[in-house]
DNA sequence: GCCAACGTTGGC
DNA sequence: GCCAACGTTGGC
């Protein structure tokens, strides 16, 4: 069994949030619209169904992972590319050979409470994560293991969200 | 709204 | 293949 990956998934909330994902029938999305290679070199080459995602919520209020997810489906053709006047249209990614791909996601579990950019990047611990480094804008960026428990343990802290 | 940092494009 | 110009990201 391969060793299971950790990562963080950003998303705009004005444009696909948490909660509508978790507001999806059976809580699952197609992951589409990545236009960066690499992001897709590490759905093509790394990304495992059973992976853990941190969803986070990008220039938002605040700014701060939400929850958890899951890789339910392994990279495949991301459809998008060649539908003309979609958003992410490439009319270079050829159907017969597609430049850009996308991963399914489900839902797994919504925290208690929001883990803030702010406080992430207060936490000795997580100093190691690419969230808080300047100038990475990668929208799929790799977790440590480390920094997967103690982000869970954050978010986990308090009572449940009714 | 600002702007630093980055990826991509395209002229040469 | 270099690199300046450009567009985008995303925190603040």
């Amino acid at each position: 069994m391969a060793e299971r990956r950790y990562w963080l998934f950003k998303s705009e909330p004005t444009n696909y949030s948490f909660q509508d994902l978790l507001g999806e029938e059976d809580r699952t999305a197609e992951w589409d619209g990545v236009r960066n290679y690499q992001v897709r070199n590490f759905m093509r080459d790394e990304m495992k169904v059973g992976d853990g995602v941190l969803f986070y919520h990008s220039s938002a209020k605040p700014t701060a992972v939400m929850g958890t997810a899951t890789v339910v489906k392994e990279a495949y053709p991301d459809s998008t590319a060649w539908e003309p006047g979609a958003k992410y249209y490439d009319p270079k990614s050829n159907p017969d050979d597609p430049t850009w791909l996308m991963v399914d996601i489900l839902a797994d579990q919504e925290f208690n409470r929001p883990v803030t950019l702010q406080e992430i990047k207060k936490n000795p611990k997580l100093q190691g994560m690419m969230v808080v480094k300047r100038g990475v804008r990668i929208s799929i960026q790799p977790v440590s293991k480390e920094d997967w428990d103690e982000i869970i343990a954050l978010g986990m802290e308090g009572q449940p969200n009714s």
